[in-house]
DNA sequence: CCCTCGATCAC
DNA sequence: CCTCATATCGAGGG
C-alpha cells in the first residue's frame, strides 16, 4: 500500500481529526443567538407534503428530547410537541462560508490538511508537535480556542496515531471538546469501541460480521483478513483488521474538486406524468450543468439514479465516447437513460419517488470552450 | 483493461 | 415517517 512511507514515518504520525460540532445548527446560532437557549433543527424539506422530509442537525437543546439527525421532521416535531422549538430549512451557502473561513485557520496551522466534508477535516501535526502528544494536547486547544474566537464556531478534535484513532476520539467528547489518543493507548483505546464505531461499518457490516460471530473489536483482531474476505471483500476485510489492531496506514491526502457532480430531488406525489419527468430531468440537468461549467469541467460519464416508492434504489450510467461540456449532451442522454431506464424495468411514472442526475469523470476544460464538445487529443 | 450496475456509508 | 451529495468497493460482463 503506501511504498513510499518507511513505517518508522508511520509510526510517528500524530494526526488531528476536527469535527464542527452540531454544525448547521451551530451556524444558525452565530447568526441568532436567541436560539442558542431553545430546541432547534435545520431541516432538508422534500416539498412532497406539508412537512415531509428529514432532520439534517440539530442544537444539543433539541437532541435533549430525542431528537437526531436524518429523523423524519414529522417525527421530531411530534418529539417536540408543546416545547418551544425552532425548525429550520437548511441554508448550504451560508454554512460553506462558515465552513470556508474555519478551514482556513485550521489549513494554516498545520502540514498536510484534508478536508473530508463541510464540517470534518484531518491535518498533520507530526512535525509541529515534534511527535509529541502533550504538546499536540497544547496544539489542540490553541487551534481550538482560535476557531471559537474568530468565527464564534465551536468544535471537538481527536487526536490520534493516524485517521482512524484520530476520528474515533473527536466523538468521545462533544460539543467543544478534546480527546487525546496517543501511540501507546491506541490499542486499548480501540479495543474498548464498538465495532459500529469504526468509520466505514454501517448496519449491513455489522450485521455481516454478526452472522459470522464477530460482536466485538477484539474478535475481529482474533480473525485473519481471509476468514472475513469472503463476506466483506478484500478491500474490507483488510481495513477491518487492522483497525482493530489501531493500525491504519490510510494518507492524507489533499483533496482536488470534486470527483463528481450530481443533483437529485424528490418528486411531487400528484403530478406522475411524462411531462413532469421531462422538466424534473431538465432541471436536475440545468443545475448539474451550471456546477460543472462554474468549475469549467466536462464530463463522460453520466448516471441516472431514480428511486422508487418502495424506496428502492436503480441507477444506470453510460459513458460517453468524448468528454463532452455540452448541456444538450446532457439533457439528451440523460431522457435517453431515464425513459430505457422506465421501458426495460416496467417502472411506472407514479411508482418514481426521486430522480437523480450526476456526472462523473471529470476532466478540467478550464481555457477552453466550455460550449462545444471537448476533444480528448 | 474498460464498462455498467448496484450496494454501502455517512453527511 | 424516509434528504441529499459524494466516495468507494465489488461483481459480472466484455
Amino acid at each position: 500500500m503506501n511504498e513510499n512511507i518507511s513505517l518508522n514515518e508511520i509510526g510517528k504520525k500524530i494526526i488531528f481529526h476536527i469535527d464542527f460540532d452540531y454544525f448547521y445548527a451551530q451556524c444558525e446560532e452565530i447568526r441568532k443567538p436567541e436560539l442558542r437557549n431553545i430546541p432547534s433543527v435545520v431541516c432538508v424539506y422534500s416539498g412532497r407534503e406539508e412537512d415531509s422530509g428529514v432532520v439534517s442537525t440539530c442544537n444539543y437543546e433539541a437532541r435533549k428530547y430525542g431528537v437526531k439527525a436524518a429523523m423524519p421532521i414529522r417525527l421530531a416535531k411530534s418529539k417536540l410537541k408543546d416545547i418551544e422549538a425552532i425548525f429550520l430549512p437548511t441554508d448550504m451557502p451560508y454554512y460553506h462560508d462558515i465552513s470556508r473561513n474555519a478551514m482556513r485557520i485550521i489549513e494554516n496551522y498545520g502540514e498536510l490538511f484534508e478536508q473530508v466534508s463541510v464540517d470534518e477535516c484531518y491535518v498533520d501535526f507530526t512535525k509541529i508537535t515534534n511527535s509529541d502528544f502533550d504538546d499536540a494536547k497544547i496544539f489542540a486547544n490553541s487551534l481550538q480556542k482560535n476557531i471559537k474566537d474568530k468565527i464564534k464556531l465551536t468544535c471537538s478534535i481527536g487526536v490520534g496515531p493516524n485517521k482512524l484513532i484520530s476520528k474515533i476520539a473527536s466523538g468521545v467528547k462533544k460539543p467543544n471538546g478534546i480527546t487525546v489518543v496517543s501511540r501507546e493507548d491506541a490499542k486499548s483505546f480501540i479495543s474498548n469501541c464498538k465495532i459500529e464505531d469504526i468509520p466505514g461499518v454501517g448496519p449491513k457490516t455489522a450485521k455481516k460480521l454478526e452472522s459470522l460471530g464477530i460482536d466485538s473489536i477484539s474478535d475481529i483482531s482474533n480473525k485473519s483478513i481471509f476468514e472475513l474476505r469472503d463476506a466483506l471483500g478484500y478491500k474490507t476485510a483488510t481495513f477491518l483488521v487492522n483497525a482493530s489492531n489501531a493500525i491504519d496506514y490510510s494518507q492524507i491526502k489533499v483533496r482536488g474538486t470534486s470527483k463528481q457532480i450530481g443533483k437529485i430531488v424528490t418528486l411531487k406525489k400528484d403530478i406522475a406524468n411524462f411531462e413532469q419527468i421531462n422538466l424534473t430531468a431538465a432541471s436536475l440537468c440545468t443545475s448539474v450543468y451550471e456546477n460543472l461549467s462554474n468549475k469549467g469541467q466536462a464530463f463522460r460519464i453520466l448516471t441516472i439514479i431514480l428511486i422508487l416508492e418502495n424506496l428502492q434504489h436503480v441507477s444506470f450510467s453510460k459513458s460517453l465516447k468524448l468528454y463532452s461540456a455540452s448541456f444538450d449532451e446532457l439533457h439528451k442522454n440523460s431522457l435517453f437513460i431515464i425513459k430505457e431506464m422506465i421501458n426495460n424495468n416496467s417502472i411506472s411514472l407514479d411508482n418514481i419517488r426521486r430522480m437523480g442526475v450526476v456526472v462523473s469523470d471529470l476532466k478540467d476544460i478550464s481555457g477552453q470552450d466550455s460550449l462545444v464538445n471537448y476533444f480528448e487529443n
